[in-house]
This record gives C-alpha cells, structure tokens and sequence, in this order.
DNA sequence: GCTGCATGTGCGAATTACGCAACACTGAAG
DNA sequence: CTTCAGTGTTGCGTAATTCGCACATGCAGC
C-alpha cells in the first residue's frame, strides 16, 4: 500500500470512484461526499452527476438523493460472466453439501484481503450461519480465506501474512505473522481450513480449494455452523465431506487427478 | 440525450468510465483504450491504472493487459442487494414456471431503455431459448419489456414511445410510435404482454409484470420459447400460466390484491 | 415573511491532467 | 545476432480542465 507511483493516478476519476461506491452504502447528496473527501460541495455534485449521467447512480426527483443504479451494476457484472456461472455450476454441489452437513454451505473467492461470498444454500436448521451474498471477510480469519491463502507458493504466503493487517475479531483470531504462516502450512498439509471461532464466537466454519482446469486454485468451498453442532470430535467427519465435495466441483470444472 | 448541462461533466471521470466499460468487454491495453477515445497512451495507461489501485482492474503480470476483477463487481452489485435477493426470492417460482410450461422462464428489470435478466431456469428440451444472465434487449420489442412498459401511467408511455429509437430486428418489430402505443394499451389491458417473434425469428415469448408492496412494478417475469411449441392457439393458455405465477411471486413479495 | 440549509450554476484562478518525448522492453523479422 | 517496430511506462512543461468561491434558486420550518 505504499504507492511509489502516486503521481500516475488521476484524482478526478479516484474521487469519482470513491463517491460510487459512498453511493452504493446507501444514498448519498453531494454535501455529504464533499464532507467526507474534503471537496466543495460544487466539485462533488459534478463527480455525482457525470456518475449520473453514466448510469452508474440515479436522482430521486423529490429528495435530490442519489443512489446507486442496481440495474446498471448488474449488467456491468454480467459483462463479467466467470462468476455470474457460479451459483449454476456450483448450486447443486452447495445443496449437497448443505444436505450431507445440515449446515449453511458457502463459496467464495479471493478479493484483496478478503473474500467475497459469490453463492451459499442457508442450513435449515433453527439456529443456522447466514453471510449474506457479496459480503466479505477478512481472509487469515475465515475457513475460506485460509482454504486459498494456503493454496499459494510459500513465498507469497509469507509476504502476504509479514505485510497483511491481522486484526483480531475474537480472542480466538490469529493475528502473530508466524503463528498464521505456520497454521497455513498444516493447512496445506491436510487439504482444508477451519475457522475455529476465529471470526465470531460460537462458528465454526470448514473449507476446502477448488481447483480450474489449469489446477490453480479459484475458489473455496464450505460450511459454516454453530460449535454446538460442529463440535471438535465430529470436525474430521465434516472435513471429509467438505474435501469430497469440494474435489468433486473441481472436476467438474475439468481439474485432472482429482481423487474421487 | 440533450446535455443541456454539458459543462457539469467531468472528463477525466467520464472518460474513466468508458475505459472501464472497455475493459468489461475484454482484456484492454493503454494502446487500445487510447485509440478509441482518441487521446494520448499515458493517458490511458493513467486512467487505466488508476481503475487498477482501485481494484476494479487486474493487470497481468507476463502480458501487461488489464483486465476487469470479477470479485470486485460482484462486491459491488452486492451491496446493491435489492437484486441479489431475486435469484433466491424468485428461484422456485422460475423454476415451476418453467416445468409448468417446459420452456425457458426469466425475469428482467428496466435499465433505461433495455430490459435486462437478472435470474432464469433454462428450458430443458432439445430446443431451448438461452438468454445470458445480465444481457439486454430493448424494451419495445422484449415481452418482458412491453410488460414493464404498459405499467407506466398513459403521459410517460407517451412520451417514451415518441422519443425512444424503436429499432426493428425482425420484419415483424413494432416500429411504429402510435402502433406501438396502442399496442401497449392492450397489453396493460390483458395483464401480460407478447413477443410474437419481434426480436428473433421463431422465438416467441409471454410476460406479466411483478408488483411489490408498494403495488408498483419493479420487475417482468415470463417464458420464451420456439413458435412450434408456443403456438397461436395455446398462447392464451400459457399467459394464464405465467400471469398466475407472476401473481404469486408478487404475493411473496407482499403486494396486495393480487388474485391468487 | 424571513431564516437556515441544500442543490445547482457562472466564472476566474491554478491545480491537475494532458500530450510530448524518451527509455526500457518485447517479439518478430531480416 | 541485430535491427526494427510497437508498446508499456515515466518525467516534465504547458494548457486545458477542474476546482472552489460566490450567487441564484428552491424548500422546510420556526
């Protein structure tokens, strides 16, 4: 995050691009957005109303508020259609497994220092884990963070974990460097991921690599549920499962060797 | 599409916008962006970097090629999360439509002047209509389309058929702004609209628009299929399909009075 | 009506982004 | 191997673009 090229970058779009996604928390007026970049109020609604006139955002006519655009994002994210295949490639494997485990199955894939849920079959239990669509979590503290933390060259691992903020989310969050590059290590050994409450009290959440064609890892695949019902004993039983889902979504996908 | 306001745009933004939405459509380099928008390569490279820091580009290491970050889109489009739900919300009813008439079901929003699909259960005969998840069609020649359209009050439909480029793509295609008018009145009379092969030949398609809450339509759901199966004697009888289903997803969704 | 508060719009000043030019690199052609 | 054409990337001076100020306008509420 130190750019050694700060000169390259255009404010103008920076700041438009900042004030979508202001937009896309919730509606936004130009006051607003002027406040928060520390800009005129004039120069904000410009960057609004170019947003605007893109259809990125819409104007209400009575309250002057400007909101995002769903409409527009959804085509834009269907012009990006690798995911968008996702929930149908991968909705059967997720109602298996949520089926097989009786808890919330979940993928997701890597976005910076998070990842991001693309599809999920909620448990139907009572008490079950609901992560919401296109919501993301910190990657050294949730089972699929560290399914595809695991999956790259030591090397990059151990850039990644030195130079990664490690902020703790409970007293279970692993956040000393090495402890987290060692974890990592018999991660990869075993083949899948646990989230021991490491993200919240009371969830524990297990996970396992997709691998493409190509063999390289592009998601993760898992389940997530209260410690009551995935207690330690039964982990490895549920981790089986996750594995022979997960390996049977990759070859789907045309992953060779995997162990069916 | 007269910006009387045409000063109130900034360029750098807009421009940036475009070489985003370049990128969507592919992988893109400084050169090609520069080309298009007939302005320098550092230009573009700076507007394309910039895209980069802001993680809605990748750049390929070995190649240099920008291309569009999936996850990052998808984080985006899930904070809009009035859509997201609809896969989930609408899924079983897609899914009945399509089995209770065995062709391919969807359902699609406005975005401008385009109707575009947020969510579908493919057909599953030999023959089957497959629209691209995020795709658009135009409004004037799109069942769904003419179903969102008819619900607007008589001034705005007026105005928007006057004004709006009613491209033919099939020689069947309503070109005609007053035919057009009329056309939509009865389809607001019927309660579901027809593409009677207007946009591609041999493929015809039924709708109904959705109602929330609010009793206001937010959205079109229909089928699509070829001429052979949805013939002129059984139309009527598959818009009473799609009407009674679309009738219970705005039920779901809490509208009133709708007859079920 | 008057008073706060916000949106939206000219206009001049200067910051910012642009194009030019140069360098490093790559890949293809000779 | 050398040459050459083409591209990505960066520095820099200039000029165009954007920014912030000031003001007109609209609206809600003591």
């Amino acid at each position: 995050m130190q750019p050694k090229r700060g000169q390259q970058l255009v404010q103008s779009l920076e700041r438009g691009l900042t004030a979508l996604e202001m937009a896309l928390d919730g509606s936004v007026r130009p006051s607003h957005v002027a406040e928060a970049l520390g800009i005129d109020r004039s120069t904000a609604y410009r960057l609004l109303y170019t947003l605007m006139a893109k259809g990125y955002l819409l104007q209400d006519e009575r309250t002057r508020e400007f909101t995002s655009n769903p409409a527009k994002f959804f085509q834009l994210y269907g012009k990006v259609a690798t995911l968008l295949d996702w929930p149908d490639v991968a909705g059967d494997f997720l109602t298996r497994l949520r089926d097989e485990s009786g808890e919330t199955a979940n993928l997701g894939v890597r976005q910076a220092n998070n990842v991001i849920y693309i599809a999920h079959k909620q448990g139907q239990a009572a008490l079950s884990v609901n992560f919401g669509l296109g919501t993301s979590r910190p990657l050294h503290c949730s089972a699929l963070g560290k399914a595809l933390l695991a999956a790259q060259p030591d090397a990059v691992t151990a850039e990644w974990v030195a130079s990664a903020p490690l902020t703790a989310y409970t007293t279970k969050t692993i956040t000393e460097p090495s402890l987290l590059k060692r974890h990592l290590g018999t991660v990869r050994a075993d083949g899948y991921a646990v989230d021991d409450e490491e993200t919240f009290a009371g969830v524990r959440c297990i996970a396992a690599p997709i691998h493409d064609h190509r063999q390289q890892v592009i998601a993760a695949l898992g389940i997530s549920g209260p410690t009551t019902r995935i207690t330690q004993e039964q982990l490895p039983h549920f981790a089986q499962t996750v594995m022979q889902i997960a390996a049977e979504l990759s070859a789907e996908l045309g992953a060779p060797n995997a162990d069916l």
